[in-house]
DNA sequence: TAGTGGTCTAGACCACCCG
DNA sequence: GGGTGGTCTAGACCACTAT
C-alpha cells in the first residue's frame, strides 16, 4: 500500500490517542479498539499501530494485555525520566567552574551496617573515601563513599587526588545496576562545615548502591549544599 | 527465513550488546557495527536489530545518528524511570491504611509569588487548599496547593472534604506538562505540628507545577513526614 | 478456544549528515 | 555522494488469557 495523505505515522497515532484521552473521547478504564481496527481507521498497518500503543503503554498511559486488550489507565501513573549526571557535568551545566578535592582515603574493614546493607562478609575490606565537589569554589556536594575492594581490586592503584572516585568508577565499571534514594537529612557538625551550612540544617541527600552483575561495587552518600534542588520536566 | 537455534530475539540482542559493553569487548566512545552487519551476525533482520538498539539508546546506553552510526556512551547518563503515584496508592503500597483530612479550603487572590511563578494576571483568583494524608493515622504528607480557577472552574463545585484535590485533578484534568522538583526544607512551626516533627527538622519536599495545553492548572507543595525516602531502581 | 497483543521477517523508501 | 539509521508495509506465527 502506498502512503496516502490520511496515512498516519506512529507519532501521529500517539498524538491522536493522547488527544482523545485528554478530551475525554476515550474514558479512563475503557477499552481501546483492537490494533487491527485502529490500523484500518488510521490507514496504517498493525505494526505501526503496535509501536504507537506500545510506547504509550511504556509512558504510563495505557495498560495492555493479550486477549484482554488495551485499557486506558485511570490513575495516570505517569513515568518520569530523569538522567543521572556526573557531578562534574551537573556543575558545568550551571555555568560554574568545577573543582574537586579529596578529603580522606583509607582502607578499612567494612562497618557492620555497610556489610549488612551490601551483603559483605564480616570484616571484608573496603576503600573509604570522602571528597568535596565545588562550584565556583562554593561547596556543592560532599561525597562519602565505600568501594568493595574484592570486586574492583584495581581501585587500590588510584589515589583519587586529581579526580573523584565517581569519574573512575564510571569509566572502569560501566553499566551496572543501581539503587537510588533521596531523603532530607539533618547536617551533623562535620557535614555542615564542609557544606558551609549550620549544624542541623536540612540537607538534600542522595544514596546510591551500585552492583556489577550481582556483586555490590560501591555505596555512596551524596550531601548537597543548602539550596540544592533537583528538577525534572515531563 | 525460518528461525534457527542461533536466531536471536531483540531481547537476546540487547543482552548481548550490554554484555559486550560491560566486558569491555566494545569500548566506550567506539562505534558499533551497522545494523545490517549485526543482523547478519545474529541471524536476524535489521528490523529486529533496530528495535534492540533503539531501546538501548532510549535507556541511555547508546547514541545513534544517521550516517554517523551507533556509538557507545562513555558517560553513562543513565536514565531512570520513576512513576508518580497518587498519595493514596503510595500509602496503600506500604500496607498501611490511608486517611485523608481537609485542613483549609479558600478562594483567594493569587499571592504575587504564585502569580509570577505561574504567569497569572495580577490578583487572579485561585483556590487554596491545605490537606493532610495519613498512613495508619500517622502523618504522611502535608499538601499545600493552589488551583487556577479560570482554567478549571468546575473545581468550585468540589468541597474536598471526603477526598483530596489530587484525586479529583487526576480524574478530571489530564495534565500535559509537569515540572517536578525535590528539595530538603526546614519545617516551620505549623508544618512541624502537622507532620509530628520538631520545628527546624529537615523535611523532604516535592514541588509540582502542572499545565494543561500551556495553561497553568495547579501548583502544589508536598511536605513529607520525617523519615520519608524516595527510592528507585535502575 | 478464540481473540488479543508480542514479535519476527523480508523488503522498501527516505532523511539525515559525515566526509 | 553514499552509508547510516528511521520508519513503514504486508504478512506470518506465536503466547497469553479472558470467557
Amino acid at each position: 500500500m502506498t502512503r496516502t495523505p490520511e496515512t498516519k505515522s506512529y507519532r501521529d497515532i500517539k498524538q491522536v490517542v493522547v488527544d482523545r484521552i485528554q478530551n475525554g473521547i476515550w474514558q479512563p478504564d475503557s477499552l481501546l479498539p483492537s490494533e487491527t481496527d485502529l490500523a484500518v481507521e488510521f490507514s496504517s498497518t498493525r505494526t505501526t499501530v503496535n509501536r504507537a500503543l506500545r510506547e504509550l503503554a511504556d509512558e504510563g498511559f495505557l495498560d495492555r494485555k493479550r486477549k484482554a486488550g488495551t485499557r486506558i489507565l485511570n490513575a495516570p501513573v505517569r513515568k518520569a525520566r530523569f538522567s543521572i549526571p556526573l557531578v562534574r557535568d551537573e556543575v558545568a551545566g550551571t555555568g560554574a567552574e568545577y573543582r574537586y578535592s579529596l578529603v580522606k582515603r583509607q582502607v578499612q574493614a567494612a562497618p557492620s551496617w555497610l556489610a549488612s546493607r551490601l551483603d559483605l562478609a564480616h570484616g571484608q575490606d573496603v576503600l573509604h573515601i570522602r571528597c568535596m565537589h565545588y562550584a565556583d569554589n562554593a561547596p556543592f556536594q560532599l561525597e562519602v563513599r565505600w568501594i568493595v575492594i574484592d570486586v574492583v581490586p584495581e581501585v587500590l592503584n588510584e589515589d583519587f587526588v586529581q579526580s573523584g572516585p565517581n569519574d573512575w568508577l564510571v569509566r572502569k565499571v560501566p553499566f551496572t545496576n543501581l539503587e537510588l534514594s533521596f531523603t532530607a537529612t539533618k547536617a551533623d557538625t562535620e557535614t555542615a562545615e564542609f557544606l558551609d551550612a549550620a549544624p542541623g540544617d536540612p540537607v538534600f541527600t542522595t544514596e546510591r548502591i551500585t552492583w556489577l552483575r550481582g556483586a555490590p561495587v560501591t555505596y555512596a552518600r551524596l550531601y548537597f549544599a543548602p539550596g540544592y534542588r533537583m528538577t525534572t520536566y515531563i
